[in-house]
This record gives structure tokens, sequence and C-alpha cells, in this order.
DNA sequence: GCCAACGTTGGC
DNA sequence: GCCAACGTTGGC
């Protein structure tokens, strides 16, 4: 089981409007970067990330689960050979992040210090370990079990 | 609003 | 294949 983040702007799309996307989720479209569409493409229904809200707020707000495998970005423009070139997958909230976690706190803490958010802030999509994920969940005041479903 | 970091494009 | 120029992202 992997675990990943997401970024938005909450201008674009904010945690509120991924809560009202419901269960059924909502397309992850308008990503286009090689790495954060190749990140997609690894993963599996079921899998969990972060939520978070980049620009205005700068930290995680919620918890998300993949429901939809990668598939083609309906938002991309049609490319000639109708091979895709992006895509996305498919996401619905889990739960929210009580006290959210800020980045500022991220980069405090020495177990967090090589998390991708804190090295690379120029990707939107990203792989978390698992040790991660847990340490953010305690922080963040979420219960790991309804976390992880 | 500024600018550093990063990715992409295109001339050579 | 290199690298300068440009565009975008996102923290500050």
């Amino acid at each position: 089981m992997a675990f990943w983040l997401f970024k938005s702007e909450p201008a674009t799309w904010s945690w509120d409007h991924q809560k009202r996307a419901g269960a059924k989720g909502q397309e992850w479209d308008g990503v286009r970067n090689y790495q954060a569409r190749n990140f997609m493409r690894a993963m599996k229904t079921g899998e969990r990330g972060f939520f978070y809200h980049s620009n205005d707020g700068k930290e995680i707000v919620g918890i998300v689960e993949v429901v939809g495998e990668v598939h083609p970005d309906s938002t991309a423009p049609p490319s000639k050979d109708g091979v895709a070139i992006w895509e996305c997958v498919d996401l619905a909230a889990v739960t929210d992040v009580p006290r959210p976690v800020s980045l500022e706190t991220i980069k405090a803490d020495p177990r967090l210090k090589d998390m991708v958010l804190a090295t690379n802030s120029r990707l939107s999509v990203q792989p978390v370990t698992e040790a991660e994920f847990r340490t953010i969940c305690e922080m963040g005041g979420v219960d790991l079990s309804e976390a992880l479903g």
C-alpha cells in the first residue's frame, strides 16, 4: 500500500469542493507534469493520500482515497495518434484533518524533513512514506483507523 | 508582488 | 546534445 500527497490551490479546487464531490469522487485533472503523471500511473484503488492547500493555507487539510485508477484526462487536448499523454486518477474525500498540518510544521519536524513537500515544493503529486503518513495523521489528530478505512 | 526553483522549448 | 531563454509554480 502506497501513500500520496495531492496539492491544490483552494481558489481553484479546495477541500470543500472535494468533499462535495462525495464518495464517487472526482477526476484529479489538469496535471501537466510527467513526474506527477507517472506517480498517478502507479496508484491503486484504495490507496490513501493527503490533500494539501498550496499558496493559500499551505497545510494538509484532508485525507483522500484513490477510487479510480489512471485514465485519460478529460481536460487534456486530444493527441494526434489517439494515445493519451495526460492522464489522471479519481479521488474521493475520506476524512478531515482536524488540526491541519502546515508546511512550516513539516519543515520543523526532523521526522518529516525528507518529505517531497519540503524538498521539491513544485511537484504537485508526490509519494509519501507510510511513516510520514502515520506521523502526520498523529500530528493532525486524525484517527488512523478512519484514515486507512 | 517578487523571485527562486524547476521544467520545457528551440536554436545552434 | 548542449544550453540559453522562457513560462509556471508556489513560498515568502
